[in-house]
DNA sequence: TATCCGACCTGTTGGC
DNA sequence: TGCCAACAGGTCGGAT
């Protein structure tokens, strides 16, 4: 699934190939793919129509592209959610099956811009912004580790004013954005964390540490996957290389952990799995 | 108010 | 072989 690094190669992507142009015909292929855009995907498409697209712009793991004839200081947000891909193709190119969204270009270029979606977590939406630049919608959403505005301190004091445990607050969109499951994961097994350590017991070096380790899996990740930009069209395929080559902790269950040999586990955790070495990452004595 | 957790969705995998 | 349940997970919103 697209992770920040694939969320920041698609917003260069964009920047790269739409900025500039104009839209023209819109079509909505599936009302779920504009579910946030809450007057319907009818008055998305006829608004989005006739809009010029600016830079795109990113946080966490939304994309925005601000317009600048559509509604006043609004712009166009996307989310990939799980299996989202935004493409630039060829018109007249064949659909792909789960084809969501098409965007053509008011221009002579012959490319348009297409929102596929295979499990429909994602989805397009038109939102006005804040004074900030930011659509409304997303306000709540704290800046991602890789942010140079991003404050360490404050992370430090809100994790320790919690209750709750440190994956969790991972996980916490309006604490860090850009974290998912994997990377959560991940960052916990090179800081020798347990998932369910209270955040109230983070030293301040530790958690220095364990935003350093999140950062390094960020941006190994995007040293590695984040390839596609260059070439014609903004694509994300949903499989990273990092994820085949790099992870440390998710999906190995029972394979030796690569610092101390011990079979990692899993434990179901959230509706989810939580991937960890049971030598390495102690659980906490007292439980939250 | 803060925190928790089920629902949403569909292709793949594994068990029977 | 075929069917069905389990699983994957980011985000929202209702429940606690």
């Amino acid at each position: 699934m697209p992770e920040l690094p694939e969320v920041e190669v698609v917003r260069r992507g964009l920047e790269r190939w739409v900025a500039g142009r104009t839209a023209g015909e819109v079509e909505v292929l599936h009302p779920r793919a504009v579910r946030r855009h809450l007057a319907g995907g009818v008055d998305f498409a006829a608004r989005l129509t006739g809009a010029r697209f600016g830079t795109a712009m990113r946080r966490g793991k939304y994309l925005w592209v601000p317009l600048d004839e559509a509604a006043a200081a609004g712009s166009l947000l996307g989310h990939l959610g799980m299996s989202g891909q935004l493409l630039v193709q060829p018109e007249g190119a064949p659909d792909e099956k789960h084809l969501r969204i098409r965007i053509r270009f008011a221009d002579a270029v012959g490319t348009e811009l297409r929102f596929v979606d295979q499990r429909t977590f994602g989805g397009l939406s038109l939102h006005e912004n804040t004074p900030d630049g930011l659509p409304d919608i997303i306000a709540h959403i704290a800046r991602d580790p890789l942010d140079p505005a991003f404050d360490d301190a404050a992370f430090h004091t809100a994790l320790r004013l919690r209750r709750t445990t440190v994956k969790r607050a991972l996980l916490d969109q309006s604490l860090i954005s850009g974290v998912g499951n994997i990377y959560a994961d991940e960052a916990l097994w090179r800081a020798r964390l347990h998932y369910d350590r209270p955040t109230a017991t983070l030293t301040r070096p530790k958690s220095a540490e364990l935003l350093g380790h999140v950062r390094d899996v960020m941006n190994a990740a995007l040293a590695q996957g984040g390839t596609s930009f260059d070439s014609l069209y903004v694509n994300v395929n949903g499989e990273s290389g990092y994820f085949d080559r790099s992870l440390d902790a998710y999906g190995r269950e029972g394979e030796p952990c690569h610092r101390c040999g011990t079979p990692m586990a899993r434990r179901p955790w959230m509706n989810r799995s939580s991937y960890y070495c049971p030598r390495c990452q102690r659980p906490p004595r007292v439980r939250p």
